[in-house]
DNA sequence: TATATACTGTACCTATTGGTACACATAAGG
DNA sequence: CCTTATGTGTACCAATAGGTACAGTATATA
């Protein structure tokens, strides 16, 4: 691993912060230099299309650690149960508990989401399939997996709306319980 | 009904429309000027206080459509299963069955939320403690109501994220038949 | 019809926007 | 030590941002 690689990492989460702050139309520029402590310079050396690649590349940050953390976990035909529970787990430690929005859900319902709609289309549907293929795995029917993955990643997602909304990050917590214990296979 | 209000009222409608489209920071004045078909002189009669006043009108107008259409048939004590079968068919028909999003759920998530997190939060928590009320007068225990009527705010969010982000309002619907069979005092 | 009030178009302002150019620092490899 | 790569700070740019001023046009009411 080269040191490019590594400080353009930091650079993605740096930016990542400024954008989960701001949103992307608002966050200038002058906002993402000041927060990240990062120059003009540096940022076009390692974004050379600019702010639009700044996004793109922390989307696909985020993308990717779910693709690694939960979606990965889910598609281990060993143990889809357990798959399941590591992805709640997962799940809150990503989201602090209710304390952190979901990047790719404030892009999707966010200001200019055109230039996104791939990766947030693909993190949506990888993250619904995998649970459902899991769920399958675990012998629900092929429709009733779907029903329940569809309503896991909904729960997920309004509970981060409601618990930003309401400023009480408790609701993220009662609502993963609550999608939990639908899911009798892995009630512990 | 003088003028004034009615053509303030019409601004409000079509100043939405930019921001649902474009988000606060990424609707410009040019942006709303070009779309509305209003001229800077219209925006700043209507709306002195510029942008932000436009926002906040229009996030009081969405907030005072689901007090009269939404939360007033919750609240009303004659008949609280049919209170909450009417806010399933107002929110079907105001998110025009997933085609639309919730503009206090955009603010929320999105930029520069701090100026309206007030009629956020106190949107959000009428709707919640209305609908929890409700569902106490049919007959469930309070904690009972309470986590339902969170489950199906929280609910109805998350598919209006998730329909946005899959481009598939059909999530929106189903989501609203899963909830709607989830509550047994209105099943028809 | 006179007049006050509601509404609108245009020209203009300054600050900030995203982006570029480029000299400079830093460090590793030969 | 020289060269090549990667990284960084600064000055600069045109375009656009949000906002203001104000003259002008409708319109309602008396």
């Amino acid at each position: 691993m080269t040191r490019e690689v590594a400080e353009r990492h930091d650079a993605i989460a740096a930016v990542a912060e400024v954008f989960r702050e701001h949103g992307y139309a608002g966050s200038s520029l002058t906002a993402i230099t000041q927060q990240t402590g990062l120059g003009k310079g540096s940022l076009y050396h390692f974004f050379p299309n600019g702010k639009q690649e700044m996004a793109e590349a922390v989307l696909e940050d985020v993308s990717a650690w779910f693709e690694e953390n939960v979606f990965l976990a889910l598609r281990d035909s060993e143990a889809p149960a357990r798959g399941i529970e590591q992805m709640f787990e997962a799940v809150d430690r990503y989201f602090r508990s209710g304390e952190r929005i979901c990047l790719l859900g404030a892009f999707a319902l966010g200001d200019s989401r055109e230039p996104f709609e791939r990766v947030i289309h693909r993190y949506f549907s990888s993250w619904t399939e995998a649970l459902a293929e899991a769920l399958l795995r675990t012998g629900f029917t092929a429709p009733k997996a779907a029903e329940m993955a569809e309503e896991v990643v909904v729960g997920i997602q309004g509970a981060l709306v409601l618990a930003r909304s309401r400023q009480d990050p408790q609701v993220f917590t009662r609502t993963l319980q609550r999608l939990r214990r639908r899911i009798p296979t892995i009630q512990s």
